[in-house]
DNA sequence: CAAGGCAATATTTTCGAAAATCTATGTTTA
DNA sequence: TAAACATAGATTTTCGAAAATATTGCCTTG
């Protein structure tokens, strides 16, 4: 792997995980120091987050992280509910066994992961976090992977990152993960999938993502201007 | 505005009007004295090209120019499809008379250029060419910019690039735009749109850009393995 | 004659310095 | 005192060379 792409991973975590917060700006050489590499590595890894919208950029005037608000991640959940659930739908339609395979595979992995952490003490450590969110990416990824859109499945994964922005802070110090979480939505999300009822299933991911929605935006409460 | 930003219009410009073919291989030497910058104005133009999917990127082995097929362009007029029509029904929903008046002016911007376009000899120099393509996108983005979705709009732009590779081609050396283009369906969309009739109007876009991709699928016929 | 390895070439990736640009501070002048 | 200008500092942008890596062609060897 290059070290750009080293770079850009990176980045893409700190950023995701709160570590460079919203707004800080990114001085191109505190961040070579940071990450151990030269200019163009560092560059090329905040022009591919700029397109990620994870960090903004004014021409000669350098690198903030992007700013979040309410509004933000409700045009990010309500444009995923629109992106996903069509993705949902198609693959509901066209997927296969394997496709079917996934789909269990990935949510009890997921499921494993999630009661293995919820047993942990707080505050969890970066590895067990990481492990958590690739888990939970690669369940709702599994389950519109049969879509076969390669522009949708790039939307998606766009949306995912940008929504995973506003959930991750509050996963750090959370309580142990409440059974919403855990045992009902998703569950009953791959019951619906596995019996091919798109209807009900693009409704339960609809739900699943607005009430998400609707506890972070208490959480973030006054914190909207930030 | 920096080189870099230069360079990537530039070499954007170059992929979409075919200047630069598909799977032709983009060697940093070549485009360095081509379009007279250094390495990374051409490297930073080239990434961001990268994720428009425009180019693509195998590490270590150089960049080259997006392949494209039927079933690619099929697959963004259909995500086409789904993203600008919600976009367009948020956008009769919620557009205001400032909204309605832009719509109108890139109509009538858009028809002005088409139909002097239209008198002048074949092969369209590039900067007519240019012209037209660029109050084409204006017409089509004036229509569902009320949407109130940065994320909607960002990806309708991207996948108006997409299709614009698939459609550009064939206007160059194109017979006087035919009637259908000019006066017919993005007259009637129009004005189904300032009807505020977000049903038809979504199904009118939506005939638009499967006709279109109809249209192109015989055009390209054999050419579907470039 | 074919297959594997080695050297030569071509290309990308990375780096560090130089040039260009913006911001902040302090000085002068009306 | 306030506004305008000039200077100094900080930061980004750009460049060209050096390092790292892949590809190609040739030679050796079985």
């Amino acid at each position: 792997m290059t070290l750009a792409e080293q770079a850009y991973q990176k980045v893409r975590w700190d950023i995701i995980s709160g570590a460079l917060p919203p707004n800080q700006p990114l001085r191109l050489e505190q961040l070579k120091q940071r990450y151990g590499v030269g200019f163009s590595p560092i560059r090329e890894a905040l022009n591919r987050l700029q397109s990620d919208r994870l960090v903004v950029n004014v021409a000669l005037k350098g690198f903030t992280v992007a700013p979040i608000s309410a509004a933000d991640m409700w045009d990010a959940i309500e444009s995923r509910c629109l992106i996903e659930c069509d993705a949902l739908r198609r693959s509901i339609e066209k997927g296969d066994d394997a496709w079917e395979a996934q789909v269990v595979a990935a949510y009890h992995a997921l499921m494993l992961k999630a009661k293995s952490v919820s047993r942990l003490p707080r505050p969890l450590s970066e590895a067990e976090l990481r492990a958590l969110e690739d888990r939970h990416y690669a369940f709702h990824r599994a389950l519109i992977i049969g879509c076969q859109s390669q522009w949708l499945l790039d939307f998606a994964d766009k949306l995912y990152v940008e929504t995973e922005r506003y959930r991750f802070p509050n996963l750090r110090d959370a309580a142990p993960l409440p059974d919403r979480d855990i045992g009902n939505e998703h569950q009953t999300l791959m019951t619906t999938v596995l019996a091919r009822d798109a209807d009900k299933a693009t409704e339960l991911l609809r739900a699943h993502y607005r009430s998400t929605g609707h506890i972070l935006t208490e959480l973030m409460g006054p914190l909207t201007t930030a």
